[in-house]
DNA sequence: CTAAGGTGCAACCGTCTGGTTGCACTAGTA
DNA sequence: TACTAGTGCAACCAGACGGTTGCACCTTAG
């Protein structure tokens, strides 16, 4: 995978545990890696390598503070794979309207 | 991830491969495992895997033609997925509203 | 009928991944 | 200073993943 950017964040929102978390992060702006994982089955390494892959993807910022590193939401690439699927939607879409419009000519 | 649509959705698009072959059948409207392997540095089967995938994910569909089966986008569940993503930036957005509104009040 | 194109299935392999445990380190606190 | 909470790092494990090769099974063209 590598240097691929979209790919990387469609890889972090695979995991339903990173998603959970990305959803936490969205509506309380600030957690840390205890704190997530009180709320998950998992351990809190566990929690922690998510937030580092989620990091990696660029969808969270790490921030130390005193004793605690706190995490955020930066959800500037998920804008980008947004992105990504609203292009192949959209020429999807355009390709079907031009089917439609060609089906609608041959039978009027 | 067994029962999780959106999980299998990121999981499909998390693969470069996997995302070319969604661009190419959004631009086509349809090909066989054949014809997409011929522009990919993989082998046929491993291209059939990957139609595989996407067709768990609900994003492909294939249907056999004579000796050839040939693929078509199904985007539905990208638009799905495009929703859990939109839910949460509108709910990180909310939140980013609310607080400059607050640094507003306390700052006149 | 026979040959060739196109699939699908199965086995195999190296690597990545999610998860765990154990330990060492740093920073507040009594 | 001694204690405790919060991290980070490393090793380890089982399973999934991407990819390959080999082969058997249709379907169409000569």
């Amino acid at each position: 995978m590598s240097e691929d950017p979209t790919g990387r964040v469609f890889d972090a929102l695979a995991d339903a545990n990173r998603r959970y978390v990305v959803q936490v992060l969205a509506g309380r702006d600030t957690a840390t890696a205890t704190e997530l994982a009180a709320e998950l089955p998992v351990t809190r390494q566990a929690v922690a390598k998510h937030l580092a892959a989620l990091n990696e993807a660029g969808l969270v910022a790490s921030r130390r503070e005193g004793r605690e590193t706190r995490y955020a939401l930066t959800p500037g690439p998920l804008a980008e794979a947004m992105d990504w699927m609203a292009s192949v939607g959209a020429e999807w879409d355009s390709r079907l309207e031009a089917l439609r419009r060609h089906l609608r000519k041959r039978r009027p």
